[in-house]
DNA sequence: ACAACAATCCAATGATTATTAGAATGTTTG
DNA sequence: CAAACATTCTAATAATCATTGGATTGTTGT
């Protein structure tokens, strides 16, 4: 009467697997952002090339990532955004019980208050109306890819040579990657010091995604 | 410049590698439906207890579950909802691209229809006006710590006993533990033989929860 | 205090996994 | 076709993990 049900657990185990190496999910919250070749990815993470390779090999066969070639290159992706709902899913879980991720986000949260839903709300309406301007500090390829609705594209290393891009008088929010992400902090100390009213949110488009906002494409 | 993140990838691999065996999983799974003393899971699961204790004592360091003394019982609950969360979120993104998966489990999902959120509504409705009796077949603690609305427990080893209790007019809807569970599919061939119409949903509480839906406790 | 029991700790085993070096594959460009 | 380049494959080593048996801890009931 016993019916052998541990082979379903096994191949959930196989994601499980494939998301329990810091690796593999640094490849993760990378491709998250959207799509990148194998040596990007490897430049980005400060990674050997053909351990970034193996690594994706691995997500790959948990299919986590699908892969095509793009000339000489190798263009890996998320096999879809629920991929990128579990990522957020998980991460989520780490800072809600493990104590050491809290603290070690401590440095970086401390300067940055919990945002709500109406805040979010409230961010949409503020940048539609030109209240505050919203740069993503990101790559332009990842601004391209999806952003915050009504955000501008201002990489965090250009953000130097267009600084007149930004008025003075409005206050100015910075997003990145998203929590782990350092970026929009570093913009913040750049433009902080030249007098700018900025702040940062942690969220990137995977945490706003994932809690119901929509986003802008292309 | 660069500054090491890679501390926070790391942490979040903890909860990784916590759910990265299948017999973790199994044990969360069970979790997921109720608080459990150790011997309880390994004699539900098969297992040496001193392997389960260990697996345990691995979830516990993550932080997936915390563990309190009741007299010569050691009792194992989930630290939290998200954790549930998490595991169903594991379970779909395995469902939606391991088609492994989705082969081993069509066996048991051939017989049941996808449920869309409406659907789950008019059940709720309907099992209140009384049109379908809803029958949760776990065992009765899971059933006490928190059931679909509207539920009444009948456990799959007292259903023979208790078959008077069904009427054979209605439409009886039968529920377990969730997708992997087979205990409401076990409930529906013994009912469907003694002529009852019955049909299972795959969702257990977790899954209920996880869309949205309410619960009832106590 | 002692016997019975639940659970954990400890140590040892074999089985996986991460990582790196070197060789090999596939693609573009001259 | 050959050279350059991006990526993967193969093999090897060190590190980590799962599992089990035996000893140990903590609790209950006598």
């Amino acid at each position: 009467m016993k019916i052998e049900n541990s082979i379903f657990f096994e191949q959930v185990a196989r994601i499980g697997k494939a998301i329990s190496s810091p690796k593999r999910l640094e490849l993760l919250n990378l491709l998250s952002q959207s799509e990148k070749t194998v040596d990007v990815l490897a430049v980005e993470l400060s990674m050997d090339i053909k351990l970034a390779s193996a690594h994706l090999k691995a997500l790959k066969e948990a299919r986590l990532v699908t892969a095509r070639r793009d000339g000489k290159f190798m263009v890996y992706r998320l096999s879809g955004q629920d991929v990128a709902t579990l990522w957020v899913t998980l991460r989520q879980v780490a800072e809600a019980h493990l104590l050491e991720l809290r603290h070690a986000l401590g440095d970086m949260t401390s300067t940055t208050a919990t945002v709500t839903p109406i805040d979010r709300m409230q961010l949409i309406a503020q940048a539609e109306k030109g209240e505050v301007i919203v740069i993503d500090v990101r790559p332009s390829a990842e601004y391209e890819a999806a952003h915050l609705p009504f955000a501008r594209s201002l990489p965090l290393d250009e953000l130097e040579a267009r600084l007149e891009e930004l008025p003075l008088d409005k206050e100015v929010v910075a997003y990145c990657r998203g929590p782990f992400c350092i970026m929009a902090n570093q913009a913040v100390a750049t433009l902080a010091a030249k007098g700018y009213q900025i702040r940062t949110i942690r969220e990137g488009i995977n945490e706003w995604r994932a809690s119901g906002m929509p986003l802008e494409y292309a």
